[in-house]
RNA sequence: GCUCGGGUGGCGUAAUUGGUAGCCGCGUAACACUUAAAAUGUUAUUUCCUUAUGGAAGUGUGGGUUCGAUUCCCGCCCCGAGCACCA
């Protein structure tokens, strides 16, 4: 018989689908609808990583079974191309990046091809497209018609490296995402899309999705909501007030002293009835020089000053207490002020002990009560508007002008896309603007409302905006008449099942939902959600734990595995690995039993008979416990233990003479999506003339899931001590004779008498004995 | 510090959710096939004591509940991820 030879199997297989397009889907009302996706892969230049193909065949896996179980499944891909390691690349060499971005897409589609992906490549989109980011522009025009793209001049995070603004999700440790150099602050004009108007929104509505419990509690702590009272404090001999906000009203007979932060607009009005106003400016001045990291740090030591002269009353008992201002108060956070209470935070004891404060002893009192008769209830969350500009050239330039006449001028629908310019020079400048600044023919234009002269918009949009709602372009993914007709929008309505890293948890995936409740707004989508479910793989990190990274050069090439040992083993091997939402360390050495696995798949066809003898109970329920066992743990996705399930079942049926085809069939059906070329050419070797993967799942009859017979494990106090084969569901006395009659068993109940029997049904039988 | 995970053979892992701990795979050893090697197949493979037989210990650690605990409860130690002066 032919040898397994997955070069050539695989080749044939990819040839006929790249022709007949299997997985392409048109919107059929006669079939229920199952929308499977994935993050689609930003196409950088070191090619396709295993971490991809992680992702990638498990959701493949998922729709492959969809598609047997009878749904019309939409599984699509694209590119999320805009970013910034292609125009460091393009600044580097020259070279556009809407070329560098032609063949890095063109050697992605290659990769993913030749893992056998059964992706709809008829809806194949791309962010950089300008007929695909002519929506995201126009998505932006809605914003701003609702006010919710504004621009603010604030401090940003600068990365000096980069030169370019950073939103606070991509600042991790004080430090940029991307190249890890020390965030600076600077002061700048920024565009910002105010995503806290749907932070209550956001949160509560986790309630109604799938998501993974672990990815709500991210998202939550993210949102960051909490209830407390807002409170007014009156300065004392003014009628001015400072409103304080607390999680804790109940301690407010412990107050000590009030806080501003240093930025707090009222301080500056303060500033003339302060005694020690010389001593408070300079401590303001040295505040805004530290860099956030050295600001925010809980670990840097408090400082503060008192504003000497003034005095605020507390409301609950009149009291008279000093005013500071201090670094660990946070401007944007609540209300920029906070009533000390050193008993109960930590941070105001420490501050108390540093500055000498009083420490004062209180009984608390009700929460609610509290709150209701000094304040008033309030709701405050952690989130922040995102930071929607920066000062790049490859991104979406973001459509508006500014007149010196009418201001900020959106432009008309009808001038959209805003196509990106050509320039010879990609670098951003050292005063913070966009390259496109320097384009002079372009950035001068005339206003669409007045007609006179005015500038273009140099700033674009950060690359987490073609990503916001690029799931509804695959919809309709041709559409030039809207980002996607109501029709098809309405057919695939929300994803049903979303697979894609951690890391995306507080940026895109939270990004997303928001966009689509705006469009949700607009009645635009039908659907306030935009994904039904959500699931994360772990990393695949490189031999021995390690992060795989370029610069050090332990990433594992998937091209070279598929040439060794094929597409399929690769796929198998990463879904064997281990769990699937655990980090594992990559090992090339164990590839080997999935390779093994495949090759005795494939020699098992020897052994089919058509008048296979074999009807030994035993073989039945193993097929139907292995049914069972696939297919509840695909749902579950747990892939290495349906895996481990299949080569159970192998290692049985390889031991019999013969198989029957029935037999051989279930299993090849079961291993499709996991492995589609090989089990596709194995079914056309078994004479079916329809695809394998068109086909039926295979179903188990629940009354054949256990053998007649069960092994009953016999054990004295705890301890076992031997087993007997008994008949399934034997009567209790039985058992129990049966157990007593074994050697095992009177050497080790001897003549102790027996106080209690304890039986399990089919499983075990326990004495339980005096001690003598 | 807070919030989530996790700790089981030489290694990756599994365990019907309280019921025979170690399935499946890797590796290792011996044997078969071979002139030989590779590949493949067979057998063994938690550790320790024991000639076999047979014992004992054993799921990070210390307690607890239970006839019975990897699983449940309490305390502690390590590892990973995320957040972090959020009042």
């Amino acid at each position: 018989m032919n040898l397994y030879d997955h070069t050539k199997i695989e080749k044939k297989w990819q040839d006929v689908w790249e022709s007949s397009e299997p997985n392409k889907v048109t919107e059929d009302n006669k079939k229920p609808k199952f929308f499977a996706l994935i993050e689609f892969p930003y196409p950088s230049g070191a090619g396709m990583h295993v971490g991809h193909i992680r992702s990638n065949t498990a959701m493949d896996i998922i729709a492959r079974k969809r598609r047997a179980e009878g749904f019309n499944v939409l599984y699509p891909i694209g590119w999320d191309a805009f970013g910034l390691p292609t125009e460091n690349y393009a600044i580097k060499t020259g070279i556009q990046p809407a070329i560098i971005t032609k063949e890095n897409t063109d050697t992605f589609r290659k990769q993913l091809k030749a893992i056998g992906f059964s992706f709809d490549w008829s809806r194949e989109i791309n962010t950089t497209d300008p007929a695909y980011y002519k929506w995201t522009q126009w998505i932006f025009l809605q914003f701003l018609k609702k006010d919710l793209a504004y621009k603010k001049k604030m401090t940003i995070n600068w990365c000096p490296k980069d030169l370019i603004g950073l939103a606070n999700e991509e600042v991790i440790g004080g430090c940029c995402e991307r190249c890890g150099t020390k965030v600076e602050k600077k002061e700048k004009e920024q565009w910002m899309l105010a995503i806290t108007k749907y932070a209550e929104r956001l949160d509560k509505d986790l309630d109604d999705t799938d998501f993974l419990e672990k990815i709500k509690i991210q998202q939550r702590n993210w949102i960051g909501k909490s209830e407390g009272a807002e409170i007014d404090f009156k300065i004392k001999g003014s009628e001015d007030k400072i409103k304080v906000f607390t999680t804790r009203p109940d301690t407010i007979f412990g107050v000590t002293y009030l806080v501003l932060a240093p930025e707090h607009t009222l301080v500056e009005e303060l500033l003339s009835k302060v005694s020690n106003k010389h001593e408070v400016e300079k401590y303001i001045k040295a505040v805004k020089e530290k860099t956030d990291i050295e600001r925010t740090d809980a670990k840097t030591e408090k400082s503060g000053i008192e504003l000497k002269g003034i005095s605020v009353i507390n409301p609950a008992n009149m009291e008279a207490v000093p005013l500071w201002i201090a670094d660990y108060v946070l401007a944007d956070y609540g209300t920029g002020a906070v009533m000390a209470v050193p008993v109960h935070d930590e941070r105001d004891l420490q501050f108390s002990k540093k500055y000498n404060l009083p420490i004062k002893e209180i009984e608390l009192l009700d929460i609610k009560e509290a709150t209701d008769k000094y304040g008033k209830l309030i709701t405050k969350f952690k989130l922040r508007d995102w930071v929607f500009s920066r000062q790049r050239y490859w991104g979406e330039p973001i459509p508006v002008v500014h007149c010196e006449k009418c201001g900020i001028v959106p432009l008309p629908e009808s001038e959209l896309p805003l196509e990106l310019p050509k320039v010879e020079n990609y670098a951003p400048t050292q005063n913070g603007e966009s390259p496109l600044a320097s384009i002079t023919d372009w950035v001068n234009t005339k206003c669409p409302t007045c007609n006179g002269p005015a500038k273009r918009e140099t700033d674009t949009m950060p690359n987490w905006a073609g990503s916001s709602w690029y799931y509804l372009r695959y919809t309709d993914p041709k559409n030039s008449k809207a980002f996607a007709d109501k029709k098809n929008l309405e057919y695939w309505g929300q994803v049903d099942w979303y697979n894609g890293g951690m890391e995306h948890t507080t940026l895109h995936l939270l990004y997303s939902r928001f966009w689509h409740k705006f469009l949700f707004d607009l009645g635009l989508v039908s659907n306030s959600e935009p994904y039904k479910k959500r699931t994360s793989q772990g990393l695949i990190l490189a031999e021995g734990g390690a992060k795989m990274s370029k610069s050090v050069g332990n990433v594992i090439n998937p091209d070279d595995i598929v040439k060794v040992v094929g597409a399929d083993t690769l796929r198998v091997h990463e879904m064997f690995m281990g769990p699937f939402d655990q980090a594992i360390a990559w090992d090339t050495n164990t590839i080997a039993g999935s390779r093994r696995f495949i090759e005795r798949v494939w020699k098992l066809h020897e052994k089919v008979s058509e008048n296979a003898k074999n009807k030994k109970e035993e073989i039945a329920v193993l097929v139907h416990k292995t049914i069972k066992k696939v297919s509840d743990d695909i749902e579950e996705m747990r892939f290495n233990t349906a895996i481990s399930s299949m080569m159970v079942l192998i290692n049985v049926l390889e031991k019999q003479e013969n198989i029957s085809k029935h037999d051989y069939e279930v299993l090849l059906k079961l291993l499709a999506p996991f492995a589609p070329h090989v089990t596709e050419e194995l079914w056309k070797i078994m004479k079916n003339d329809d695809s394998i993967h068109g086909g039926i799942w295979p179903k188990y009859d629940p009354s054949r899931l256990v053998e007649s017979t069960v092994t009953i494990s016999v054990q004295v106090n705890g301890k076992t001590r031997g087993s007997f084969i008994s008949k399934i569901d034997e009567d209790d006395e039985n058992v129990k004779k049966t157990a007593l009659d074994m050697d095992e068993t009177k050497k080790w109940v001897g003549n102790n008498a027996v106080k209690k029997v304890i039986i399990i049904k089919n499983r075990l039988i326990n004495f339980v004995v005096g001690f003598p």
